[in-house]
DNA sequence: ATCAATAGTGAAATGATTACAAATTTGTAT
DNA sequence: ATACAAATTTGTAATCATTTCACTATTGAT
């Protein structure tokens, strides 16, 4: 996968939105750890750096990204919202064991959805659940 | 698609669940409406014919038909938990406009999931958000 | 330096889901 | 039929993620 971005706040800007510090920061977040991070993975990651963090800025600021379209969110358990700086499309895996959540590179030309053909299609989203090869090896 | 079911009593009992009155209400609400409802959805319209029904009585026993496999969740908002039961793999569509949910017919085992090759997969998901044929004619 | 607009903060409100204890119903043995 | 134990249903209270909202801080232009 690609994504990969020098200046952020070049990149904020080039989507519209001022790149603040905490943005910045959570910007950051996302594309140095990869991990499909719920806001509470978030907030407690940053808040030791930057103590004074609500996490009313977490959610704000993750739905501004989610509206500008540099981020995605991704749903796999009720209750449990994950966001993604990768907007191309691609699949996930979440491990029902360790929970972590891999991305999935997918061919979506080999899906047939002709059944859709006179519908317009904004969002596409695949994912699977169950074991990951690691959790396997070490049951 | 399928699931014709003559008998509800004889269905559950084949998935070792007691046909309670409700849990035969609420199965029976699942496969004539087929309108992927949330617990509220199904608890709004069995009320009027069971006024002592519990909301905790729809969540126990639609938990129970998903332990059970009778019935799946969808997510597809977060915080819009909605449940099926045609266990067999599909997909959906979320109209953005009328919020009607669509069964798409698609078999996700003929996608290319060879990254997923040593991993165990215990389910699929697959859906599209967008806006449906029918409103995108009256907009 | 002033002032208006934008962004961030934290407490309170909201809404879906679950926990729990009490009440009801069911099934079985007497 | 009756009694009793087990399973089910019910309603209230608790929980948890998210949003609302009023206030404060920061930024940027004049």
């Amino acid at each position: 996968m690609k994504l990969h971005i020098e200046d952020i706040g070049a990149y904020l800007k080039s989507h519209e939105i001022k790149p603040s510090y905490q943005r910045m920061k959570i910007f950051d977040y996302l594309i140095t750890h990869r991990n499909h991070p719920t806001v509470d993975t978030i907030y407690r990651s940053l808040s030791q750096e930057i103590p004074t963090l609500s996490k009313t800025t977490v959610y704000n600021t993750l739905n501004l990204f989610v509206e500008k379209n540099i981020a995605v969110v991704i749903v796999i358990e009720e209750n449990e919202t994950r966001y993604d700086a990768d907007v191309d499309i691609h699949g996930h895996f979440k491990c029902e064991k360790c929970n972590k959540v891999y991305d999935v590179d997918i061919d979506t030309k080999k899906i047939d959805i002709s059944s859709l053909d006179q519908f317009q299609i904004n969002e596409h989203h695949l994912y699977f659940k169950g074991i990951c090869e690691k959790c396997l090896k070490t049951s």
